[in-house]
DNA sequence: GTAACGTACAACCTCGTGGTTGTACGTGAG
DNA sequence: CTCACGTACAACCACGAGGTTGTACGTTAC
């Protein structure tokens, strides 16, 4: 496996909200519980749970209970996939770059082997 | 200025989506008319157009006319502003790590200046 | 045991999204 | 000039997202 499966669609729109972002950095820097974590953000506990549960289905962060808390953490392999996945739109770029390159060459050489 | 600003949430809300997705991929690749693009999806001409609408505000993809058509092509520095967010993440984790490291060299030291 | 805490979830509202069809307008080809 | 083409945009619909409040349930503290 590819380490696992990245669902690309829920793993964006789970980025595209700057309080989930921010959550992630918080439980990637150390885990946290649910409401400590809806201590920091100007809005009910329940909508702080649900953004925790968004990102939970993505896979950018993992929940584990510790007696009556939840422990929250962040999982960078998640990030690191959704990164790759980045590098490939890198990848098809430069593979035009290099094909414009090839162009450029043969004319430049008078398309010795160019085609008719 | 850091090259541009980047609009995080709209970037990762129009790359939350594989019709889009593929957009970007086609237009890495080389530039293309919009009826161009909306020819290889099976949904109507309005809809494609939209998705061009939301990956340009999002600069993912930029739109020059020539003639009557609208060449789109894609942004690379967008791919790569939301790529470098996202390693900021990793920046994130990989400090954290680090305190960790810290704190366990300390106790193997016996704490010989930690806190009382 | 009881009370407070941490969590989960349902119901509800509003607004944006993703799709449709229809219409209008500028440009290029014949 | 005329007509087809490429595009733009408005109106509409269905659905999910993001927020709220209220309720319920298990767990810890006292």
């Amino acid at each position: 496996m590819v380490v696992r499966e990245l669902d690309a669609d829920r793993v964006f729109a789970a980025l595209a909200d700057a309080t989930r972002r921010d959550i992630v950095t918080r439980v990637l820097r150390g885990e946290a519980s649910v409401t400590a974590l809806a201590r920091c953000y100007e809005m009910s506990f329940a909508a702080v749970q649900k953004h925790v549960a968004v990102l939970e289905r993505a896979r950018l962060v993992t929940k584990e209970r510790r007696g009556r808390e939840q422990l929250v953490r962040g999982d960078i392999t998640t990030v690191r996939a959704a990164g790759h996945l980045l590098e490939q739109f890198e990848r098809v770029w430069a593979g035009r770059v290099e094909r414009m390159h090839e162009l450029l060459a043969e004319e430049a050489e008078g398309n010795p082997e160019g085609p008719s």
